[in-house]
DNA sequence: TCAATAAATGCAACGTTATAACGTTGCATA
DNA sequence: TATGCAACGTTATAACGTTGCATTTATTGA
């Protein structure tokens, strides 16, 4: 495929942000699913880019939508649904659960979990990466016997971009 | 009111759990609201004691058909929307994001975040609180200048009774 | 005490998010 | 040709949440 041409070049920037295209994103994500075997289909890879070319967390209702307007042809919710799935459990994909909304991940390449800080004035979310963040909550679940299979961070405010433009 | 006289003792241990009944629970809830000139009314009041009593994150369609059997009245989605607003707004209660349902809160006379750990198999919730989880987010909330209003932290796995009792 | 005001609730309709249940396509392979 | 399987399509519906306006209940203030 055409998009496999595009080297993909893993980021050791564990809390790099924006400074990749689109088109780089997409051909990373191919190259992984290529390795393990995971079948990046065409509509799988077109909501990917959808996702990378929003810029800020996306219903899957608003997916739909756009997949109306980018071929003619529409695809009903538990498609879509499907495929967030899929994206999810390759690591490529995140839900943001306090706004029923889905964003690309940056470092699909590396397991770990996800801080997303998101502004309730722009609606953008920003996603950072921190291992004493995940320390201090295994220790904590250690404190109860409790076995944590995903950890959920979201922090909810106001972004510096926002704040400079003198939002609230 | 008859309740009040139930004596509020605040507790100072940060991560009790479960050792105080929804009376009591109740009972400080009626004295903080008393204390803000904010109105606990009957409605507030009852779904805040079903939440007690329900020991586990509780839909807001679950508290109106709770509701419906409690009293014969039928209440309407708005009206429980409205009053879990007013309880989250007080500190009385939490949402859990990641379950569309809703929890009280163990200490409401404290400000502070919760972290939730919920339990795949049975459904239960356990809120902690640590203070250094708290200090760590606000941390990478600087490092983005990014000013954090809100923090959700929900952990998802198994807790120790369902992995005691053979659970996955 | 009683109008004026504000706060809370009732209610109908609607909007949004997610999934169940079932059917179809297309490819691999035996 | 049959069989298996993963992905996708289609319809309906469950589950969650909100808007807007009417009505009731508390609170305030002459």
């Amino acid at each position: 495929m055409a998009l496999l041409s595009i080297k993909p070049r893993p980021c050791t920037d564990p809390n790099c942000r924006g400074q990749h295209a689109p088109a780089e994103r997409v051909a990373l994500a191919m190259s992984l699913c290529d390795a393990r075997g995971a079948q990046l289909t065409k509509l799988r890879r077109k909501i990917l880019e959808l996702l990378w070319e929003s810029g800020r967390p996306t219903g899957a209702y608003e997916l739909v939508e756009a997949l109306k307007l980018r071929d003619s042809r529409p695809v009903a919710p538990p498609t879509v649904y499907r495929a967030l799935e899929f994206l999810i459990s390759q690591g490529l994909v995140s839900k943001i659960e306090s706004r029923n909304a889905y964003v690309p991940c940056a470092h699909p390449e590396r397991r770990h979990d996800c801080l997303f800080f998101i502004c309730s004035n722009c609606g953008a979310a920003v996603e950072l990466e921190d291992q004493r963040l995940e320390g201090l909550i295994s220790e904590d679940a250690a404190l109860i016997g409790f076995r944590a299979t995903r950890r959920i961070v979201e922090v909810e405010g106001t972004c510096a971009r926002c704040i400079a433009a003198g939002a609230a």
